[in-house]
Parts: C-alpha cells; structure tokens; sequence
DNA sequence: AATGCCTACAACCGCACTGAA
DNA sequence: TTTCAGTGCGGTTGTAGGCAT
C-alpha cells in the first residue's frame, strides 16, 4: 500500500487536520502512516550513510520517528530488494512447508522468500491460512488442519503451478512426474488407518514420506524437485481419498471441505 | 447512492536477546 | 556483574478499499 494512500490524522476542534504526534522524553514523535517526504528522507538518509543504530539515525536525519519505527520502514517498504505483489504459488508452497517444520517463525521463513518479509508472511498466514481453518471450523493449530495443509492445500497448490508451468512451457521436460499414481504416494497415511494403506498398498500406491522435517533444509531452496505427497484430485476436484479413506467419513468430509473453501 | 461488513496489509507494541560500557 | 541502548521477533491493531446489500 502506497505510504500516501492512507494518512492516520487526528482532526482538531478548527477543522484542520495534523499527523498523529506524541510526546516522549525525546521530544516530539511521530506515529502512524509515513509520508512520502518521511519515505525519501530515510531512502536517501540510509543510502548515503548506511542502517543500523536506529535511533541514532532518525534523529540525524531529522525524523521525528522511534529507531524501531524506521528499521520497520526501511525493512519492509523501502529496502530496494523487497518484493512487493502477490505471494506466487511457489512461495505458498514453500511457507506452508516452512511453516509446518517451524511454527510462526516468520523471519526465519522470510529467509527462505528472497524479498519478502517477515510481516508480509506472517500477514498471509493469517489472512489466508487461518482463514481456511476459520471457514472450516477448526483451530489453525490442530493437528487435522496441519494435516490437511500438507497433504491436501500443498499437493494442490503443487497441482496448479504444475499445470501453470505446463500451459507456460509446453515442450518443457518435467521435474516431476504427472502421473498421479507415482505422485500420489501421499503422507496419506496420515489421515488413513493401517488397512486403508493396505488398500493403497494392494492399489499400487506407493507409500512413502518425501518431506523431512529437517530443520534448515527447504526443498524450494536447495534445487530438490517439489515432491509432496499428492492426493489425486480429479477434474472435478473431488479427491480419490473417498474410495481410499472411504471407510472414515469424518476425515473425507474435512477434505473434500478444505477444497471445497480453497475454490 | 448509502451503509455496513470484510479483507489485506502497514504499522505499532511488548518482550526477549545481545553486546558494549 | 550489572545496566542499558539497540535490535529482532511475534502478536495485535487500525484503517483504506473492495464488496454485498
């Protein structure tokens, strides 16, 4: 959002209207959106001089902001290599795994999505993720919704950018396979019981886990090929887990709800 | 057109950690 | 060893803009 979009003022009794001031011991200092002039001041005040030592610096350059309040400017809007736009379907993929391993570890994420910050993700989680968990009725934390976001919300999102690249790059050679039943291998032993793999097992369906939860180690990053385990969705969208899991409503209902609400 | 609700996101807050004095 | 300023992080809030009624 552009910094002159929205201007947080405090309308005086004589209809004129001012940025929101407090007093500190340090003076006069100003709180709410930041206004281009304030933008081009810390821009041109950090190039010519460097980051770091916040506070110091906000008072050199003559800002009436808190150091903190200029780190957040500069390290999520100013900073020349943030990436503003949409989050692809690629860095979905990649924070729902990171997040999967290491919980609300934002910056650590962040690490992991040149360009994008900390609050940026951590505001897709929340606007998008925990939505979801929202509309299904179901904590964000509980362990079905986990579940359901790795083997159901992931493979799906994999899905699309497969067949995104695919229209984008026809003649391309693949980096995984399209065929379901090798992709399909699924964690869905995490929804099924033993004798629903059985099933699997005698159907041909590779049973296997592709994503280790080893912490440090993002698939996106280190050139290994996206491998989550699929749950075969049909044109329709509707999953073949029914004629998988077709013994535990409970666990096929949530599914088929999950992509349901991801429509 | 007016109103109210919802979503997305920028920005703030409090707390914890770190390193220098 | 203690203190304190600076910094980083995660949680929360406020609000512009979009959308439905």
């Amino acid at each position: 959002m552009e910094a002159n979009k929205k201007n947080k003022v405090k309308k005086l009794g004589s209809g004129s209207i001012e940025e929101e001031e407090v007093e500190n011991d340090k003076g006069m200092i100003r709180k709410g959106p930041w206004s281009v002039e304030e933008d081009v001041i810390l821009s041109n005040y950090v190039a010519t001089h460097g980051d770091g030592r916040w506070n110091a610096l906000a008072r050199s350059a003559g800002l009436k902001r808190s150091g903190k309040s200029c780190r957040l400017r500069w390290l999520n809007y100013l900073r020349p290599d943030v990436r503003r736009g949409n989050i692809t379907l690629h860095e979905q993929i990649t924070i729902l795994d990171l997040h999967s391993r290491w919980g609300n570890r934002w910056s650590k994420i962040a690490e992991h999505l040149p360009g994008r910050t900390d609050n940026e993700i951590k505001n897709y989680w929340r606007t998008r993720v925990s939505k979801q968990a929202r509309q299904l009725n179901c904590d964000v934390n509980s362990k079905i919704f986990r579940d359901a976001l790795r083997y159901v919300w992931m493979p799906l999102l994999q899905e699309r950018l497969q067949s995104n690249s695919q229209m984008e790059h026809p003649n391309a050679t693949q980096a995984y396979s399209s065929d379901s039943s090798s992709s399909a291998s699924l964690g869905i032993q995490q929804f099924c019981s033993e004798s629903d793999q059985q099933v699997m097992s005698n159907h041909g369906v590779l049973v296997h886990s592709i994503v280790e939860d080893e912490p440090g180690i993002c698939p996106s990053m280190n050139n290994e090929t996206f491998e989550y385990t699929n749950i075969p969705l049909g044109d329709s969208g509707d999953l073949m887990l029914e004629s998988l899991c077709n013994n535990d409503d409970n666990i096929y209902g949530f599914c088929h709800d999950f992509v349901m609400t991801l429509e």
